[in-house]
DNA sequence: CTGAAAGCGCTTACAG
DNA sequence: CTGAAAGCGCTTACAG
């Protein structure tokens, strides 16, 4: 490997003027610049990065753990955390935990003992709120995408997922149902946990009865919407509106629907979470799903941001900044007086 | 920060003992192991990453280059490229360029001098031979997952389109069709290109007559699926059948063929490329698409095996990889004799 | 405008 | 079984 010595001998300076170059400080002559990148062409010559990190104590990267890439929205939310820290010059690494714990811990060593500058955690589990309490003890720069402890103060970034299941299933109301199911996800996450909150939320404020049989709980695994709007579907008295935990279940139980003869909207509406479809690279249903939109490009513009306000003061107090949902129309609810005729 | 000289005070040893506790190594007194381990735990000690990468030439990290982080089955293949490389106790990032060419140097530059041992590029662009090229001077560890070269010599991992989609073809015309459409990818991309000529092989050794306006030309953008079959359903004398480059297209042309009445596989067998099936986390349609299947799992581990190959001796020869593709059986193509009465 | 020297935090022969 | 010393490839005061 050549190095700046290699550099500095064939241009006939010293290493630290040829740091300067590397570094584009001012104060050289333009001449010796000149000399210096003619030397550096020459020997196809790229600074070695361990090094500049270990005396600069600067990555220039961040990094971002995932639990799991998985096909959703947030893989899109990849590509807008790259393209915003780029404007910071910040190179963004990803990786995945592939939902092993031993494997986070991994990288979380890996990134805090010098391989970027702060972290980003996406998808945090339950089980890592040890990690995430000693880096934030470290007051290694962190921030926390969709935060799953609320007893712990770090950035986190979030969004109302409790106001934004109550504005589902209001919406939901307002179009005349009053027979609502809600397919969960995994409740023992606080995400899952707040959709079920609001949905209740929204029942008990308009007076509906909450009624067991109405509520499916699932791990918002594969197939997971199907199977759940089945044990609906086929109830004495099924409900006529369904509020699904995200929209990957909400086009899942679509399909469903279609293959059991019940038509969507006209005897059954469903709204969704997250509203993938923009996202997603093909129709996926010619009904396009109703859902709660999430604000992904200010999610990565915020989390570059908090992170790099961390990284210039490590002293900085965490902030938790939150989201609203907006209700996205698409074709998958309708008015229950037009449709229904009991 | 805490270094390794605050541990080997606190320990009341040298550095040097320190760092061969840290590193695993035999002849330390286990007594004298223990001291360190007690002193490394109590001030919460991570050895410096660039430090070490420094000295030993070794970053313990394999760098993952994409294009674009897109939702299709690319996506998998980071989670197995992840747990295949765990099994050698390496990490791997990923990143994104975001399509960008600037950004697919600076990602290189920071993997190639030094914060990886080996690089793996997927989805390389036409626009990055010279990149390539250079990598493969500097010897450093690289592997090409489906390269867009035949002129540069690297260590490659290709499926074998051309066979491929010859075979889907030839599927579709021992179901008795003859009137068969093709709709491209983007044929710049030597991906698309060997497909459609494995189509045109196809169609020519069975004594097929090549059509153009058979042939839809798209960038496999998002909804040039349901695009381009309308362009093919409505012509004087359509096909029966129809292969597309890959299976988002497929979808998406299923989905416009049931919004203007045309059934599949009834009316139109429709196959497909890549199998996506298993990767999406819901069902993309009720009817499960015919598609030629990659075999995802084979390459990653053979990625991940040739870059550690090539890891431990810079010298090696470069291999080309090829994998075959299955045909799977969906339910989106039919016998024509069957299925049409004219 | 330029260079000699110190130092970042480790590992690795080498000596004992 | 343990430690002193050199060195990895840079950057950063400091001096001129």
């Amino acid at each position: 490997m050549t190095n700046i010595f290699d550099i500095a001998r064939l241009a006939g300076v010293s290493k630290t003027t040829v740091s300067r170059v590397i570094n584009n400080r001012s104060g050289v002559k333009e001449e010796t610049r000149v000399k210096v990148n003619e030397a550096i062409e020459e020997l196809n010559y790229i600074p070695n990065q361990a090094a500049r990190s270990l005396v600069s104590r600067k990555s220039g990267v961040i990094g971002v753990i995932y639990n799991v890439f998985n096909a959703s929205v947030y893989l899109n939310l990849a590509n807008l955390l790259e393209k915003y820290a780029a404007q910071y010059n910040y190179n963004v690494v990803f990786c995945s935990t592939n939902d092993d714990c031993g494997s986070k811990l991994r990288y979380v060593q890996y990134f805090t003992s010098g391989a970027a500058d702060g972290l980003i955690l996406f998808g945090s589990d339950c089980r890592d709120a040890e990690v995430v309490q000693k880096i934030r003890d470290s007051k290694y720069p962190l921030v926390v995408i969709e935060n799953y402890f609320n007893d712990i103060k770090v950035n986190d970034i979030i969004i109302d997922n409790y106001n934004g299941a109550k504005k589902a299933v209001q919406y939901l109301i307002e179009l005349g149902h009053t027979k609502i199911a809600h397919i969960t996800g995994n409740v023992s996450h606080k995400v899952a946990f707040e959709r079920l909150s609001g949905y209740k939320a929204a029942l008990r404020e308009n007076g509906i009865e909450y009624r067991d049989e109405y509520v499916v709980f699932t791990d918002a695994g594969e197939r997971s919407g199907s199977e759940a709007i089945e044990k609906i579907i086929f109830l004495n008295d099924p409900p006529t509106a369904v509020f699904t935990f995200n929209d990957m279940q909400g086009y899942d139980a679509i399909q469903k629907t279609r293959e059991v003869g019940v038509h969507v909207p006209q005897d059954m509406s469903i709204i969704g979470f997250d509203n993938i479809y923009e996202v997603m690279h093909y129709i996926p249903s010619s009904i396009r799903l109703t859902s709660m939109m999430q604000p992904i490009d200010k999610i990565a513009e915020s989390a570059i941001r908090l992170i790099m306000e961390n990284i210039e003061s490590r002293e900085a107090e965490p902030k938790v900044i939150s989201f609203d949902t907006e209700l996205y129309y698409g074709e998958s609810c309708s008015n229950r007086e037009l449709s229904c005729e009991d």
